[in-house]
DNA sequence: GATCCGACAAGCA
DNA sequence: TGCTTGTCGGATC
């Protein structure tokens, strides 16, 4: 169940008679529970409720019936359970059936509401569906009402008129949207008077809707004249006002409503839109209007909490401080208010606005508290605040967007939310300018943010102002950029960095903002992928922003992408905050956690400006590790288990080896592939299996869009890219590995196995070699020098194998780290046929192993500094420090060489 | 020649 | 339907 239909049934078991008992059962069904489920908890099987009436439905909720006027009372028998303490439901719900005590454990938050609002208070019992919970400013039922309305009006005049579903239409179809939840919107909230738009609607669009259209399209052109300009309008639009602001510019037509749409149109005009959150509802219209992109905008837009996120340590944060400084002191306040009156939020990427939207509001907020304390202060007249109003006005508000529907809804949020403001604002002081016609609008450009001028859009600030850059720009892997993309990206980063191709489409507007901020009042944050921040990237980009006038000033570590979207993007992402160097506080924030740095590195960690680039070979004179053999065969040359066994049995066994990629190594896996020299192919085309999965790799590859792929087309018994075999043995470590392993997955094979491209491979090494790659220090170098995917590690041999620290060792010492690694192999192969995976689950991991580790662990580390290390802070402060200075004396040696 | 990456992708419970 | 955990091979270096 989505949150749209939790509402609507917890809405219908709040509209009938409150039945004690019955009660859990339908708020269980309500709340997502299976059937099964819920006959399981009547015939009491598994009910652990301690209290009289009371079902406890295991993780998600204990409710218990109180008598009338005593659902407070309840609330703490609940809370004082015994069976409460051991299960720990999410929610805890005691009523009469007029009144609702309900607690959020997690928490501690309560709840405290009639009966019949129920359905109200969704956002407060979704985790008793087993859904997280969304955040106070989320949990506007209203809003969910609201789109799940309009995504059925959209869809029944879709159906009635199929021609309005098409390309050609679709972009006046959302503008037809939009302008109906401007006009709901406006009567509901007094802009225009009460309930004009519908009572003229349904008044000339006939008993079934037939006329609707047409009443439609002479409302909407009505109101995007002044009424001395109306010609050829039928008489009746006359009562409505002119809108202005754009919103009802260009082309205005309407699809024909059926009787279905018709009906779902009343019901929209039936809600109450004054509690519209237009921060997020933005992209909830978008996502309704536009089925094409219905899950990819959904998917993308910036929750509340994240923006906050970004804007808070942005320049909230320091506002409040300067708020709170000035508290007592009128003249300080009166100070602030003109600093916010100056202030300007540009959003290079702005979708709907909501960065925008929010900022907007919570700059409003802070500007009513001052006032009104200015007024506690001084009394009502003193400081002249009874002709104040805001100064805060929506054209201090930029934003670029790339579609023009989008950059529509920006402009439709921010009037809405200004006009939100302005309500607040009049509640408070008692005055209030006139809504219509609406006046500045906010600055949106329809337009390539990469390749517009920035300050063409935003004008610099000048001596009094400030601009605070934020947003949240698409991701993209440079890799897989289109033409137009790469265009930008070219343009964006010419003259700038070399390398540049491999960069993630959100790098170029770290470099614009880099530039538009720099040595000006001004700073930027935004939300990225964090890749941006690791591997590769961390040392292609950031040296070309951390110079000698910028920095991080603050930095949100790793954090899941999510929204209130059905289906979440699945990406990791990184805040980060550039600024010209001050001396302030940085801010690293984990979760919950926040800690104060000295500096922030490209890493996004506290610590020196280093970047480890990539090596061809170790700096530190280790054994060569290569990269593995990648086959690019469509998977025809390799076999199964039971392929490979048959091709033994039919003599053909010469052409069959073992083959390991990384899920082989950790999960002990078996897969073998057709390993045939250029010799042999004729012999081996013997067997029809083999002859028919050659022909197939020649195809996929003619197929194959990469040329490199193509040229070896002709020659399909062999792997395009054959990096290393060995004569010995072989040391592989899989590239990509979980993150939740105390050490990272090494094995020693055999020669006869063949390492597929999901491996980093040392042919025919050393022993030690596996006591280095399997310590606890490698695995922190490893985590915070190499990419990653999303969170796992992603083992790399030039980034963290060649420029992995090591001192001078003595022969001694390689050998006693190679009895070392002898001892942990010794060990896994004691506890056979469990598998990598099965002993290093960081649950599971037996004692024996662990203790191997710590001694190997401890051998390592003393070899470094003549003991073991405290934590991994220490271990990498060691590591970056040896890396620097490795650097250093290579660059002078090679200074030396060049002289 | 040899990688580094994926607003992921696939498999499992 | 969420949670865990690594394939695959292209575009780029």
């Amino acid at each position: 169940m989505n949150p749209t239909e939790i509402y609507d049934a917890l809405s219908k078991i709040a509209e009938v008679s409150f039945d004690a008992e019955e009660f859990p059962f339908s708020f269980a069904e309500a709340t997502d529970a299976s059937q099964a489920a819920i006959s399981k908890l009547r015939n009491g099987s598994t009910n652990k409720s301690d209290l009289p009436g009371g079902v406890l439905f295991g993780k998600r909720f204990h409710y218990a019936p109180a008598p009338a006027g005593k659902s407070d009372t309840t609330l703490e028998q609940l809370r004082a359970s015994k069976k409460t303490k051991s299960a720990k439901p999410a929610i805890l719900l005691a009523t009469d059936g007029e009144m609702i005590a309900a607690e959020h454990t997690a928490s501690g938050e309560t709840l405290h509401c009639a009966f019949k609002d129920l359905g109200d208070q969704l956002g407060f019992f979704l985790p008793a569906a087993g859904k997280e919970r969304y955040r106070a400013v989320e949990e506007n039922p209203v809003d969910v009402k609201a789109t799940g309305k309009l995504a059925k009006l959209y869809d029944a005049l879709i159906r009635a008129n199929p021609d309005w579903g098409t390309d050609t239409r679709r972009h006046e179809m959302n503008q037809l949207m939009m302008r109906l939840i401007f006009c709901m919107f406006a009567e509901d909230v007094g802009i225009f008077p009460e309930q004009q738009f519908s009572r003229l609607i349904f008044t000339y669009a006939g008993d079934k809707g037939e006329e609707a259209h047409k009443a439609i399209i002479a409302s909407f052109r009505a109101m995007n004249l002044p009424r001395h300009q109306r010609t050829g309008l039928p008489a009746w639009t006359g009562e409505l006002d002119y809108v202005n602001g754009g919103l009802f510019a260009g082309a205005i037509d309407a699809p024909k409503f059926d009787t279905i749409a018709f009906r779902y149109l009343r019901e929209a005009c039936g809600l109450d839109w004054r509690e519209i959150n237009p921060d997020i509802f933005g992209s909830m219209i978008q996502s309704v209007a536009d089925p094409k992109q219905r899950s990819e905008l959904g998917m993308h837009y910036t929750s509340v909490p994240n923006i906050m996120k970004v804007i808070g340590p942005l320049f909230l944060d320091d506002l409040d401080a300067e708020i709170h400084k000035g508290w007592d002191r009128p003249r300080a306040l009166q100070q602030t208010l003109g600093r916010m009156s100056h202030i300007r939020v540009f959003d290079p990427a702005c979708g709907s606005g909501n960065f925008l939207v929010v900022s907007y509001r919570e700059l409003r907020a802070r500007e009513t508290r001052i006032m009104q304390r200015l007024e506690e202060l001084d009394g009502r007249n003193a400081m002249g605040t009874s002709e104040m109003f805001s100064r805060i006005k929506i054209d201090h508000f930029y934003g670029i967007e790339i579609t023009d529907f989008a950059a529509e809804t920006a402009k439709l949020a921010l009037f809405i939310a200004e006009y939100q403001a302005n309500a607040s604002f009049k509640a408070v002081f008692g005055r209030c300018p006139a809504a219509l016609p609406l006046r500045d609008a906010a600055r949106i450009y329809t337009g390539n943010a990469l390749r517009l001028d920035w300050d063409a859009v935003c004008p610099p600030p000048s001596k009094d102002e400030e601009v605070f850059i934020a947003g949240n720009p698409p991701f993209l892997g440079g890799r897989q950029l289109d033409e137009q993309q790469k265009i930008s990206m070219a343009k964006v980063f010419e003259n700038h960095i070399k390398n540049h191709k491999a960069l993630d489409l959100v790098s170029a507007w770290y470099i614009k903002a880099a530039n538009y901020i720099l040595n000006r009042k001004a700073a930027a944050a935004l939300v990225s992928t964090n890749s941006i921040a690791q591997g590769a990237t961390a040392s292609t980009l950031w040296p070309h922003i951390l110079n000698d006038s910028l920095e991080i000033g603050f930095s949100h570590q790793t954090f899941k992408w999510k929204n209130n979207a059905h289906a979440n993007a699945a990406v990791m992402c990184v805040i980060i905050g550039i600024r010209n160097k001050i001396f302030r506080g940085k801010h690293i924030f984990n979760g919950d956690h926040q800690s104060i740095a000295n500096n922030i590195n490209a890493y996004l960690i506290d610590g020196p400006n280093i970047f480890v680039g990539s090596e061809r070979k170790s700096i530190f004179n280790l054994p060569e590790m290569l990269f593995g053999n990648m086959p690019r065969d469509g998977g025809f040359l390799i076999l199964t288990a039971d392929e490979g066994s048959k091709l033994i049995s039919e003599g053909f066994g010469k052409y069959v080896r073992k083959y390991m990629g990384a899920e082989e190594v950790v999960k002990g896996l078996n897969r073998y592939v057709l390993w045939i020299e250029d010799s042999e192919v004729e012999h081996a085309r013997l067997s029809p299996f083999i002859a028919r999965r050659l022909d197939a790799v020649s195809t996929s590859r003619r197929e194959s869009p990469a040329k490199s792929t193509q040229e070896f087309a002709d020659q399909p018994h062999r792997f395009v890219q054959i990096q290393g075999t060995a004569h010995n043995h072989a040391i592989l470590v899989p590239s990509v590995t979980s993150e939740r392993r105390p050490y990272l997955p090494v094995e020693w094979v055999g020669a006869d196995v063949i390492s597929s491209n999901l491996n980093q491979v040392l042919y025919d090494a050393p022993e030690w070699c596996i006591a280095l790659i399997a310590s606890r220090l490698h695995l922190v170098w490893i985590g915070t020098v190499c990419g990653r995917l999303e969170s796992r590690f992603r083992y790399s041999n030039t980034l963290g194998w060649n420029t992995f620290p090591v001192p001078k060792f003595t022969d001694e010492q390689l050998e006693a780290l190679s009895n070392s690694a002898r001892r942990i192999l010794k060990c896994r192969y004691s506890h056979y046929p469990k598998t990598i995976a099965d002993l290093y689950d960081p649950d599971k991991m037996p004692d024996d192993l662990r203790a191997v580790h710590k001694e190997n662990d401890d051998l390592l580390e003393s070899m470094y500094i003549g003991r073991p290390f405290r934590n991994d802070t220490e271990r990498l402060e060691t590591l970056f420090k040896l890396y620097a200075a490795k650097i250093k004396t290579l660059e002078t040696a090679n200074k030396k060489k060049k002289a």
